[in-house]
DNA sequence: ATTCTTGTTGAATG
DNA sequence: GCATTCAACAAGAA
């Protein structure tokens, strides 16, 4: 499920390898993998994420996997199936770009600056602070689950997680973002980083997402944690967006 | 058999 | 240009 915090789980991954000389790496998946150099004798010396991407820097080169929506990387894993990329280093260690829908994608850049320029990334979702995110809220016409999920305006948030922002912040999700109030604004801006730093400390504690979220409850037979009613979804840019009609309201 | 699914892209539309 | 929506990609589950 790599979103936001599932990538930042997969840079604690690769951390596990940080210094270590690289063996050999190999592509199971051409569709995927795309690397023209190689990275043999060279060393993981940074890893980083912004939004869903996660950046290795290994010594002059810089590699950047992204997840599609089902693609994880784990480490000294004997996990065989749905293998794309395998980095082996020296001391027997290894880290595992695992992907059953085949969706992501392992490549190289040059330089990270112009990556995010190409790309016309948002600010990455908990890094952004409030005024920027004030104003990119007051400058849209869409809905309030799209904007969250544009990753143009804020990077790392996609369909299962605005839904929980969104259903924290009390806010329906067909509602028009720039119609919020300035109140609300301040509360969904709260919600995004709360949301996703209690998700990432669920994942790193191994420990259940907070049975008070939407997402535990979060399918076609869910019950809202807070007032009991059944849980609604309605369908947003062709993806199901569950809420609760009576908490969420519009404003 | 058909429909659904965590993501992005590029084409098509208004 | 800009904002927005949709099909396509792939494979497994229900």
């Amino acid at each position: 499920m790599p979103e936001l915090p599932e990538v930042e789980f997969y840079k604690k991954e690769a951390e596990k390898c940080l210094g270590e000389e690289i063996k050999f790496t190999t592509s199971y998946c051409s569709k995927i993998v795309n690397l023209k150099n190689s990275l043999k004798g060279k060393r993981i010396t940074k890893v980083f994420r912004y939004g869903k991407y996660l950046f290795m820097q290994i010594d002059g080169n810089c590699l950047v996997m992204h997840f599609g929506m089902t693609g994880k990387l784990i480490c000294n894993s004997k996990e065989q199936k749905h293998l794309c990329f395998k980095m082996d280093f020296k001391n027997g260690k290894s880290l595992l770009y695992i992907s059953v829908r085949k969706l992501g994608k392992v490549f190289e850049i040059k330089s990270f600056k112009q990556f995010l320029k190409e790309k016309h990334l948002g600010k990455d979702a908990l890094r952004i602070g409030y005024k920027e995110f004030y104003n990119s809220v007051k400058n849209k016409k869409s809905t309030a689950k799209s904007f969250l999920m544009n990753q143009h305006l804020i990077s790392g948030i996609g369909n299962i997680y605005s839904d929980e922002i969104l259903f924290q912040s009390k806010i329906y999700p067909l509602s028009k973002i720039n119609h919020l109030l300035d109140e609300k604004i301040e509360v969904l801006y709260k919600n995004v980083k709360l949301v996703l730093n209690e998700v990432i400390k669920s994942k790193f504690e191994n420990k259940p997402i907070p049975d008070n979220f939407l997402i535990p409850h979060r399918n076609k037979n869910g019950i809202c944690p807070v007032c009991k009613n059944k849980i609604k979804y309605v369908k947003i840019l062709s993806r199901t967006s569950y809420f609760c009609d009576n908490c969420q309201k519009i404003y």
